[in-house]
DNA sequence: TTGTAAGCGTTATCAA
DNA sequence: TTGATAACGCTTACAA
């Protein structure tokens, strides 16, 4: 690799000069740049990405933290990623992929980080990637609502989870359904914290009681109950409890794909013996499944991309104004898989 | 941030101590280490990660490409990624995402890439991101082989994936399957030229002959097909054009979903009329299908952790004796989705 | 518009 | 085992 002296002396040229045609930072004359242009071709320089950032204190990557464990990504956080990775790039960012586990304390780092922000997925209460992030003072936006007790101002995108499940238990409702079952996320996720209030609220408004099968969380990670949740639920409280459930609400498509093979074990049929509504599922399996699934669209890659935008307006490459906490419309799909009864 | 001279200063050692007791390269006295150490905590010291990769030239992050586009992952991406992420925070390595095109020159760099090494994803012939890395000097390892004209060594881990195919052709063919339509991955992909020679000669040895409608392969992302795929192959060769076919073979577990749900408005079921094959499905969906799905496992973590430690050995980081070249063990899992008959 | 030179915060080399 | 000092390759005032 060339470097920027050697590109410097034979254009003929400071090297202040190279480094201003590559940053596009001060004017050059377009001779001075055709000339730098040609030697660096010659000599295949580009300009070192550590040095400068050395010198600009800019990484010009973001870290992404992801879910830990032996994940797995439901069609929102394929989306989601998607969306974080073609708005960095549109800024000139990369994304760093992070792993710090979820509710245990990380080793202290060796060395810095180097990111200049980092967005950060589905916090959990007392987050302590959040807490981390917030002592180095390192930029972040988390996807949705941060609960730690000692942060009290934060950046976020989320959808408006509470209104969410409302919406859905309204549209439920209004077809009918007294007795819904609602598979929820993981009891630590501030998500599901807003969705279960979100749920009791619906039922309460339309006097209607909530009783205890009818919420579930999503088991933590690397359990053995995780890999079966939507279906153990579904056989024990549809099957062997034999409670009276008519519409059931998965928090995405790996529940709903197993509550529906749930249902065909126990010879029950979509929509008429029972409705199922997804929350976020993937299009292909919302469409393909038989019958096609109705859905609540979170738009999660809109969702990346404007917590992408709300870190470039806390790192100052976006100007103007923005609000701290955005929320991102969903609205539900109607398909196939909710029937009016009663 | 505390910078090394302050540490240095307070401890009263030079920065050179500092920086010893903190990459451990040199051995220092565990008092001094201890006085150095209890310092940095104070001033909450931790070395500028940037500047440490200038002077050692090392960025200790590796680059991991995925396939591009509104992509969505399969069980084998995500398992892959997950592997690639522990085995690599294992050396130190922190995991930088990219989303270089596939077959599309990407505009030239406006600076250097900051990574010391780079995993490939899914390969295709002729990948432009492999000439890339090639071109830059960056070592890196495909998943999958690599066939670029132009590059005669290169490292990479794989599964076999000629003898897989033959190996599912061969247990299909055992239990008396002869029409047997294979629904293989993107045309362009490495692996999907070996899987296609490997069926072809898995027919041929067992005289049976190949027909177009047999072998199909996966549009390529963002196309309206791609969403489809499995879905309108098994409609149209077994529905329209009622062709006989007694078993087929999916890619993986999204093509093997759509197949099932094409076959349920065929009224056809699984294993009864006709038999499926996964290769390399996500656990939960391969079990809680009903049937349960025969797979063939990939062991895709496996495959993510090795080729980040052949990264590691053409980094230097780990020392003795590899192969560049690595395959790493299928199996097959059989469950209920594969029926004997005639 | 361009050149000069002082950083940026480490590590590495060579003495001590 | 430790200290002093020159890299590492770029950006950025400040001067010209």
């Amino acid at each position: 690799m060339a470097k920027i002296d050697e590109v410097a002396k034979l254009a003929k040229v400071s090297k202040g000069t190279v480094s201003n045609v590559f940053s596009q930072k001060r004017p050059t004359s377009d001779e001075v740049k055709e000339r730098v242009m040609t030697v660096s071709r010659q000599l295949n320089y580009v300009p070192n990405h550590i040095a400068r950032s050395l010198a600009t204190k800019k990484t010009m990557a973001i870290g992404l933290t992801i879910p830990h464990g032996s994940f797995f990504f439901s069609a929102f956080h394929t989306q989601f990623i998607n969306g974080v990775i073609l708005e960095a790039s549109y800024y000139g960012y990369r994304v760093l992929l992070d792993m710090i586990p979820v509710q245990k304390v990380k080793t202290p780092f060796l060395s810095s980080y180097p990111i200049d922000g980092a967005v950060v997925m589905s916090p959990t209460t007392d987050d302590d990637r959040i807490n981390l992030m917030h002592g180095e003072q390192i930029p972040f936006v988390t996807v949705g609502r941060v609960m730690n007790t000692n942060i009290h101002k934060s950046f976020s995108v989320d959808n408006d989870n509470h209104k969410i499940i409302e919406s859905i238990c309204k549209y439920l409702i209004n077809k009918g359904h007294k007795d819904i079952m609602f598979l929820n996320a993981n009891e630590l996720m501030t998500v599901s914290i807003d969705r279960k209030a979100g749920f009791i609220k619906a039922m309460k408004d339309h006097q209607l009681d909530v009783e205890d099968h009818m919420i579930h969380h999503k088991p933590a990670l690397n359990t053995s109950e995780y890999m079966d949740y939507g279906y153990a639920e579904t056989i024990e409280i549809l099957g062997n409890q034999k409670k009276k459930v008519t519409a059931i609400i998965a928090d995405d498509d790996r529940t709903a794909f197993s509550v529906l093979n749930a249902l065909k074990d126990l010879n029950l049929s979509v929509p008429e013996d029972v409705s199922l509504f997804v929350i976020c599922g993937d299009l292909s399996m919302m469409v393909q499944s038989n019958p096609s699934l109705t859905s609540m669209d979170l738009q999660p890659s809109e969702l990346g991309a404007q917590s992408v935008r709300l870190l470039m307006h806390q790192l100052g490459v976006l100007q103007g104004d923005f609000s701290e906490n955005m929320i991102i419309e969903s609205k539900i799909i109607e398909r196939n898989s909710c029937l009016t009864i009663g």
